[in-house]
RNA sequence: GGCGCUAUCGUCUAACGGUUAGGACGGAGCCCUCUCAAGGCUCAAAUACGGGUUCGAUUCCCGUUAGCGCUACCA
């Protein structure tokens, strides 16, 4: 595709109503990955017009989020940019200049119907089989009068002047052209009678006094591409090129992706917000790698692939028509793979977070000693503190004596082996090698297998069956701590 | 209801008229192995349906069906 350089300006642009969703996280990476593959810029603007549905802590939300995933904008809050402000609200004088431009073309008439008018209007319409709308019954008012009356202060909305017949044809770079016809469309409102603009106005003057040159947003949006352009061209511009990026389902296949929490019927929480992955141990790593995928491949074998490497192979063309169902467990398939690719020393110190907010006193030194042992055993990094508490803890949390019993054997044989290696263990060099050296030979002494000898030992230390492989575990644990928990079991045996 | 979008394994997807329809997640099995993982190998699993166009359709066109989205002085 020919795109010039310096001509490529997209923007992601979310309203500020609630916690930063993975379907928005999605639409920004590819704003961003189309940016950076391109050289241009990307653009991060706040439309936040909907003072209803403002909340105050959205922005921040959000701003911590794209830090998360690394997705850094070139121009919006906090950077600025040469055609801020990039927050709606600080821009409304634009927004009215642009509406009194309408009003003197005539392509948008100022309408004084009450809310109540408008819903017993729709309904009436409704009743009548006829389809939902706004009737037009300010379409024909004298403009001049109209004028006056809103000069007297009287509550008013604006709106936009839709051609009655025709058709328009918008050509989408991954849908092809789609065509509408005019009568299905409304007089929508452009300007509330609170003086702030809806979403359409505010939309389509914004990127174009920001010089967005590609749209790139969700399906959702579609069916308002005809007003947008109807918009464009009835304030003399020509429209962006516009791409709508396919939806995102929930699992269940069922409905776009949930904006709430759910729970899986295993209890699970299943999140959907950005911030809630972050919590949860998910590398960013992994969720650019995921969110890539969703409704965009690069070939037919590679999956795997780094910032950089999305960056230098994203694009549009490339991208789905269709809508993508989420999938939680290649969502975790990445981040396992993502976490077993780290350094050691960049996972202990991913970890030291997470083991700390369970409590743990971890310190650097033991963090990085353990690390390697649960590298690969672990999917998130919050995962970490279940699966090696037993580094941590001073006391072992409470199991069943008969965990100790190894596989063909009784409780008799637990106690022997557990006996036979405590005086090994006592004995024997701490050091993986040493340790196994030492346990596989007093096992040979014992005439068992040393897997019985093993897991007694295993369940003795770690509390568990599932565990880290022994010797480097104990090794990390120190002779100490092992010997008083064989200690602890050998009593629970007995008792 | 109207309008719009979409349609390949359960899921994410490859194929840009000619392939034994490929890969990945998940599932099953085997191997490795001190448990659990990780890793390796193998297997099962798809072109929604009906018409065209064409020598030939997963691919192009039309229809049906289904799913989804939108239908606000919300975005």
């Amino acid at each position: 595709m020919a795109i010039p350089s310096e001509a490529v300006r997209v923007r992601y642009a979310p309203s500020p109503t609630g916690d930063f969703h993975v379907g928005g996280a999605r639409t920004a990476l590819f704003n961003y990955l189309f940016a950076r593959h391109h050289g241009g810029r990307f653009v991060l603007r706040i439309e936040d017009t909907d003072q209803k549905r403002y909340n105050p802590e959205a922005l921040n939300w959000l701003l911590r989020g794209l830090r998360y995933l690394g997705l850094d904008w070139d121009e919006g809050p906090e950077t600025g940019g040469e055609y801020g402000p990039y927050v709606q609200t600080q821009r409304l004088e634009i927004y009215r200049e642009h509406t009194r431009r309408l009003l003197e073309s005539g392509r948008a008439y100022r309408c004084f119907c009450t809310p109540e008018r408008l819903e017993a209007v729709s309904r009436e319409l409704q009743e009548k089989g006829q389809n939902p709308g706004y009737d037009r019954f300010c379409r024909k008012l004298d403009p001049e009068e109209a004028a006056v009356r809103a000069a007297r202060g009287e509550a008013h909305t604006v709106r936009f002047r839709m051609a009655e017949s025709g058709e328009i044809t918008v050509h989408d770079l991954i849908r092809g052209d789609i065509t509408f016809q005019n009568a299905n469309l409304q007089d929508t409102v452009l300007m509330k009678s609170d003086g702030i603009p809806t979403y359409h106005l505010a939309n389509v003057v914004d990127d174009r006094l920001m010089k967005i040159s590609h749209i790139l947003r969700g399906d959702e949006w579609v069916n308002s591409l005809p007003l947008h352009v109807h918009l464009y061209r009835a304030l003399g511009w020509e429209p962006p090129v516009m791409a709508h990026l396919p939806l995102i389902l929930n699992p269940t296949g069922k409905g776009k992706m949930s904006k709430r929490e759910s729970r899986a019927p295993d209890g699970r929480v299943m999140p959907v917000f950005v911030r809630r992955f972050e919590e949860m141990g998910y590398l960013p790593e992994a969720m650019i790698n995921y969110l890539a995928l969703l409704g965009w491949s690069f070939d037919d074998r590679t999956e795997i692939m780094s910032r950089q490497e999305l960056i230098e192979r994203f694009s549009l063309e490339r991208v789905n028509a269709s809508p993508a169902v989420w999938n939680y467990e290649k969502l975790d398939h990445l981040n396992g793979y993502y976490i077993r690719q780290l350094p050691v020393t960049e996972l202990a110190e991913r970890l030291l977070p997470f083991l700390r907010a369970a409590g743990f006193e971890a310190d650097r030194e033991k963090v990085l000693k353990v690390a390697p042992l649960i590298q690969e055993r672990i999917t998130t990094l919050s995962d970490a503190p279940a699966v090696a508490n037993f580094f941590f803890l001073e006391e072992l949390p409470p199991y069943d004596a008969a965990e100790l019993v190894p596989a063909k054997g009784d409780a008799g044989m637990a106690r022997i082996a557990l006996e036979k290696a405590r005086e090994a263990l006592a004995a024997a060099g701490f050091t993986q090698a040493e340790l196994e050296a030492a346990l596989r030979s007093a096992a040979g002494d014992l005439k068992i297998k040393p897997g019985q000898m093993f897991q007694p030992i295993r369940v003795a230390v770690c509390g568990r069956k599932a565990a880290p492989p022994l010797f480097e575990t104990l090794e990390v644990l120190g002779r100490e701590t092992c010997l008083k928990r064989i200690d602890e079991a050998i009593r629970k045996l007995q008792s």
